[in-house]
DNA sequence: CCCTGCGAGTGACTTTAGTCACTGCCAGGG
DNA sequence: CCCTGGCAGTGACTAAAGTCACTCGCAGGG
């Protein structure tokens, strides 16, 4: 399993460039960690200790609610960073992460990876780049909460999912949801009730099959105009 | 005035540890921009020409909607630097920016920063730094549009607002107005007309007193309380 | 095999948000 | 002095969003 951290690291765009050696001695300084479906590494408001690399499964960063609602900022998978922020300005954790799919992480200290930024200053500009990512981002989840409705949201998550692990067939595009609505209402900050019901009318409407966790896209030109009118 | 350019640089959280050299050499690369109240210095999607420093007066950084309706992402007074993220990550600006009122600004074109911070490793840190505390005034804005109402995020950026520039008195906190409803409506992600409601409501209910753009704020621990509970 | 608990679907309802249309106010320019 | 244009207030309405309270179905544990 070590020799696996090397290919891990060389699979994060923070370190694909390091040489061999560079690596080496970067992996020699991380620590493993496994988390079970639903896990929390680490609340909101944490002190915040190092680093985390997925190298397998999904982590959900999210902020919780006073009345308990959720809301996703990112969900990373393989080969992604996160906590990359309070590492350098030493405030706390600003979200929550917990695991979405059992995960394998790294883990790098504060320390240890302040002192690698050091002395490696072009990791110093991909920190930049991550975040800067991060940040186009979170504008597109204000830009949503600010500008659309939970039925567009819905609707273009739908479009991501299909577009991304949909298999084409003629009588649309076939999709399996991996996940509960709770999960999909947290995505699109909004609650389980409105996601049940909105796909409910997105099927008696004729854009979706709805079977389960099974769905059928059926019409994509419909839906994309759904996006694009205001109404 | 162009020793003035030395004194912003100094006064930039980004520049500030430069020595008296280095700000001679980068103030040379700069070139100065003045803007009207309301004049659009870039729109969202246009391509990066540079980074921008604020001398004077003040930035809104905002998203516009297809309906036309704006939200405000950051507002960047003296001091302050923006659109550091695209010089960058090469991509174009995510937003658009205009003054929100009268504004100098110094420009730095892509090529002299990033050359800049070849040069100047600790510089990326700093960039780091501004950008960590940009994301996570983004958490912010997703947050409260995620799980706040409107009426709420009044009362807060009025608590803010009375905390910042507001005058004690004995019948309460006087406060006064700078901008129109319209423009409080985008910082807080909604419409004019919600402004102005539930500003008369706050009044009715006694936490504030209003006259044109003078504010009395009444009841300062009566509004955090509306915050703190769900109700 | 029953019980339990989670996830899903839905009806009925309340509360917020947003839209439209109009009125009134005031300041500045012609 | 009138006209115009920007800003503010409000009534009346529609439409989202969210809440509450159930019911149903199914999978797993005891």
């Amino acid at each position: 399993m070590i020799d696996n951290t090397q290919a891990v690291l060389r699979k994060t765009p923070l370190f694909a460039s390091l040489t061999p050696e560079e690596m080496q001695a970067l992996a020699a300084r991380t620590s493993k960690k496994r988390l079970q479906r639903g896990e929390l590494l680490f609340g909101e408001g944490d002190p915040c200790a190092g680093l985390f690399l997925v190298a397998s499964g999904k982590m959900r960063i999210f902020k919780l609610s006073a009345s308990g609602r959720e809301q996703v900022l990112a969900i990373e998978g393989p080969g992604s960073s996160f906590a990359e922020l309070p590492v350098f300005d030493g405030g706390n954790y600003p979200a929550a992460a917990s695991a979405s799919e059992d995960a394998e992480l790294l883990f790098i200290s504060r320390k240890d990876f302040q002192n690698f930024c050091r002395e490696h200053p072009d990791v110093a500009l991909k920190v930049i780049a991550v975040v800067g990512a991060r940040l186009r981002r979170l504008v597109g989840i204000i830009e949503e909460l600010s500008f659309t409705t939970v039925r567009q949201r819905l609707i273009a998550l739908i479009l991501q999912l299909a577009e991304a692990e949909g298999t084409r067939a003629k009588d649309g595009i076939h999709l399996e949801l991996k996940k509960s609505h709770q999960d999909f209402a947290a995505e699109l900050g909004t609650v389980r009730e409105l996601v049940s019901r909105n796909l409910s009318r997105l099927q008696a409407e004729g854009y979706l099959e709805v079977e389960g966790r099974k769905l059928v896209v059926k019409d994509v030109t419909g839906l994309k105009r759904e996006l694009a009118s205001p109404e």
